[in-house]
DNA sequence: AAAAGTATCAACCGCCTCGTA
DNA sequence: CTACGAGGCGGTTGATACTTT
């Protein structure tokens, strides 16, 4: 049997048109044997990359919130490099594209904070706030992540917002409305709801907070 | 205006885990 | 018990867009 040459590199539009009718089909499982019925010359991984990461439904594309940033920074502090567990409590994104979110924007906001934090102009307060009173030490991917002591016990998402003022953010209308309804919940079921996108009508998600911009 | 530098993000790679035969 | 394949995950790459000089 000779072997056809998968394709590699972005997709096109006709692929993803594919795709999508193949997954509508056979469903979101058994990729390798999606992608070989489906006539797509694409690894049965790459379709699931692409699905996952852009075509399936219920995904935000756009920009990152100042809440959902907050949200990323604290569970990075909480979990580290662990992007798809982060990516469960962010209705709509992907692990790919928070992990491409923090390595552009709030990697280079931490180094700052850092440098900030280590400056010897930094007034006493704010350096005791950082940590113990003395230079932030970062050795690794998680140091950057700001102490507790900015950010507030790790397990509680409403002592944040002094995090949020030094973090320079601001809040959009939406941010507004999602920081109000995730204060709602009791702090446990923040953190043991996942969104699964499977099952969003039985989800405590509530989509209609993206629709009102 | 053009070249160089930097940022962004889609996609790939390789490793690990888990289910199944 | 073991081997194997599929899926999941985190790290990395490379093309493109954007910004600075």
């Amino acid at each position: 049997m000779q072997e056809v040459e998968l394709r590699k590199g972005p997709w096109l539009e006709e692929e993803d048109e594919k795709l999508a009718s193949a997954v509508a089909v056979l469903g979101d499982r058994r990729w390798d044997a999606l992608a070989k019925s489906s006539g797509l010359r694409r690894s049965g991984k790459s379709c699931r990359l692409r699905w996952m990461n852009y075509l399936r439904p219920n995904l935000k594309h756009g920009n990152i919130s100042a809440e959902e940033e907050r949200v990323i920074i604290e569970l990075h502090t909480k979990w580290g490099n662990k992007w798809s567990r982060i990516a469960r409590k962010l209705p709509g994104r992907t692990d790919n594209e928070i992990k491409n979110y923090y390595r552009s924007h709030l990697k280079k906001k931490a180094l700052s904070l850092e440098k900030e934090c280590n400056s010897s102009t930094m007034n006493t307060s704010l350096r005791s706030e950082c940590g113990t009173g003395s230079p932030c030490s970062i050795n690794d991917d998680r140091r950057f992540l700001i102490n507790d002591d900015i950010l507030g016990p790790s397990d509680d998402y409403y002592s944040s917002d002094h995090a949020f003022e030094m973090l320079s953010l601001t809040r959009s209308p939406y941010e507004t409305r999602l920081t109000e309804w995730m204060s709602t919940w009791p702090p446990d079921e923040l953190y043991n709801q996942e969104w699964n996108y499977d099952d969003c009508s039985n989800s405590v998600w509530d989509f209609s907070l993206w629709d009102g911009e």
